[in-house]
DNA sequence: AAGTAGTTTAGAATGATTTTAAAGTAATTT
DNA sequence: AAATTACTTTAAAATCATTCTAAACTACTT
């Protein structure tokens, strides 16, 4: 199935950029980008796409549930007066955080650090919502 | 040892500016906050101080290590085609990102969620550098 | 008390993202 | 196939967090 029919049928319309964008990034391969990166990639197939349509059609395409947006804690730097390793509750809604002692963790098991590289830091983040 | 002594010993010239900000970071609990908050705060003491000045007293205090500026994943928003759920590797110096599967995470033993939320996701980030 | 080097500050600059509102277009209806 | 309508795209302006600039200031040294 082409992408215009798989957005005709996910309830968006296949307009031109779209498709341009679900051509580039459902090919098959998993990847990690910014709206920038898609932006040079349009740019280099000879094609033109205004950053605010790029942001537009990724955020359809998340609440889609067909890409994902990386967790970022914040949009703003939060400073943390806790210097200890440590991990954290995060309230989804508020942004607000909760200290994690590293002792209510236990990560037994962890993956093969890549070649030439080595590990120079671990972060466990606990999303957390509110009940309803 | 009060704070302009502190900050004297640290090698850190003891201004107005970094004693009150030191004054109200380290009063014995910790805490997260942002350079608004912080702001936000010497206001309500009656003071002014410019944002411009917190961040670079900020910065100068997460260098020295008496805070920790709390990791984010990158500044600018970074989007995923893998929607099934993952951790990451992160190239600290380049903010590149390769894929973790669950299973290569054995998370045996996680802190009791607070008191009227629910888990709602679960991240671990394991960052990377370069070996020289 | 004077010197000097690090600091503070307002305001400008930057960079990522969102908004605005006008022009364009996909899908529907005629 | 043309007309309609609602959703999209876009350039440009706006916004927000953060950094930079460069002039005024001040902590510490001499």
């Amino acid at each position: 199935m082409n992408s215009k029919k798989k957005l005709r049928k996910a309830g968006l319309r296949a307009t031109k950029q779209r498709i341009v964008v679900a051509d580039i990034l459902f090919n098959g391969q998993h990847r990690h980008f910014t709206a920038e990166d898609l932006q040079s990639e349009i740019i280099k197939i000879g094609k033109h796409m205004s950053l605010a349509t790029i942001y537009n059609c990724l955020k359809s395409f998340r609440d889609l549930g067909v890409i994902k947006q990386v967790e970022s804690l914040s949009e703003t730097a939060v400073f943390d007066t806790n210097v200890e390793y440590h991990h954290h509750f995060m309230n989804e809604e508020t942004g607000e955080l909760i200290d994690i002692k590293p002792s209510e963790i236990n990560l037994s098991k962890l993956p093969k650090i890549p070649e030439g590289y080595s590990q120079s830091g671990l972060d466990v983040i606990i999303k957390l919502r509110k009940n309803s």
